[in-house]
DNA sequence: CGGTGAGGTTAATGATGACTAACATCGGGA
DNA sequence: TCCCGATGTTAGTCATCATTAACCTCACCG
């Protein structure tokens, strides 16, 4: 019974293991949460057993920093160019309600693991989401400074975390809306709760 | 050095322990997680070392679940009597929108740990937990259903979820703007948005 | 073929942590 | 005054878990 047993490998396409464990383990913090989830949790759900993650991630703390570091990068370079692409501020704020709307519908688990588990990814990483989360607060406040001028950034930037919030809900309500419909909605909703943040 | 140093209960206020722990651990499980907080750390807060907990709960979870109960008790009753109170459909949003509101402001710690945790509450106590918090919801979704009639109320569910999650942003926020500010913020984001769902 | 590297496997190992046991202390009745 | 209940204390105990060690195996390249 030793070693007898390997497994099959059997030409599975480069990298794949690595997004196919990140995913798993999404999954799994968005549920249970980080402290709450083994690493034989997370080698179970991709059909290994435990210390195999080991040849992919040095340790579960830096699987959680990749994790995170990816989402924060793509959302803001997302908005980066979103708002660099836009005519105005006002196409600007649509396209950042877009892409946010568009990455908590699918990807929910990254979302809610991308705003609970920040604490446990330890520091060289975490100053650096925490960097590319606060540039892309920014993205958002710059626009919405553009659209009210006269409205104080600090009061900008409240609005902008609640809308987060409201966007970021999708995980808690899934299910009681088709993706289309939810996304009309939530777009509504935010929009009509920014105009307030001007008054 | 055995039990020489016993340490002074000094009178303290009925029960005020057994609430002085809850807090502390509201404040641990939202910073940490409550698989991150150990018993030590919440008896630490409190001043006294570890396993004194156990004469005030029988176990880790039993706290959660006490802490969670007491929550989704208050908001639902408090809930239920402002709706009651309220002279119609306007004023009960408005008053529902307060109750929440001064809940999520004075409270941030427990209202995160009320929508993180839920998962690790034991069995008998998570069902009447969930149970109260449907309830809170359809309190939400009544008194919009009056208000926009013609709205399916899934619709009108999901919205509700989205304005919690506006709402509950302040935790995410904290610091940006005083109380006052916030208080008026969120309303009138919530208000806003609560509108664009009937169409 | 021969060996090498990527990716797995099963057994330690060492911490940490929840919970229990055995034992104090003290304030407040009887 | 003496006992008891409420609260603490410190030292186990037993699991669980991250991480490491030591070993396999297979695809592929020369």
């Amino acid at each position: 019974m030793r070693g007898v047993t390997t497994a099959q490998p059997l030409t599975r396409g480069r990298g794949s293991r690595r997004a196919e464990i990140l995913e798993a383990a999404a999954a799994l913090f968005a549920a249970r949460g980080f402290h709450g989830t083994s690493i034989e949790d997370i080698g179970g759900a991709v059909g290994t057993s435990g210390p195999a993650l080991y040849r992919h991630f040095s340790g579960k703390e830096a699987l959680l920093a990749e994790m995170l570091l990816d989402v924060s990068e793509r959302l803001h370079t997302s908005a980066a160019n979103r708002v660099t692409e836009a005519p105005d501020a006002e196409h600007a704020l649509d396209a950042l309600l877009t892409g946010q709307i568009e990455f908590a519908l699918s990807h929910p688990a990254l979302i809610t693991v991308h705003d609970r588990e920040l604490g446990n990814v330890p520091e060289p990483a975490r100053r650096q989401i925490r960097r590319l989360q606060r540039l892309y607060v920014e993205e958002w406040v710059t626009v919405l400074s553009e659209l009210y001028p006269g409205c104080p950034p600090p009061r900008l930037r409240a609005a902008t975390h609640a809308v987060f919030g409201l966007l970021n809900s999708t995980p808690h309500s899934a299910g009681e809306l088709d993706p289309e419909a939810m996304a009309g909605l939530l777009r509504s909703m935010a929009r009509a709760a920014l105009a307030r943040a001007q008054s």
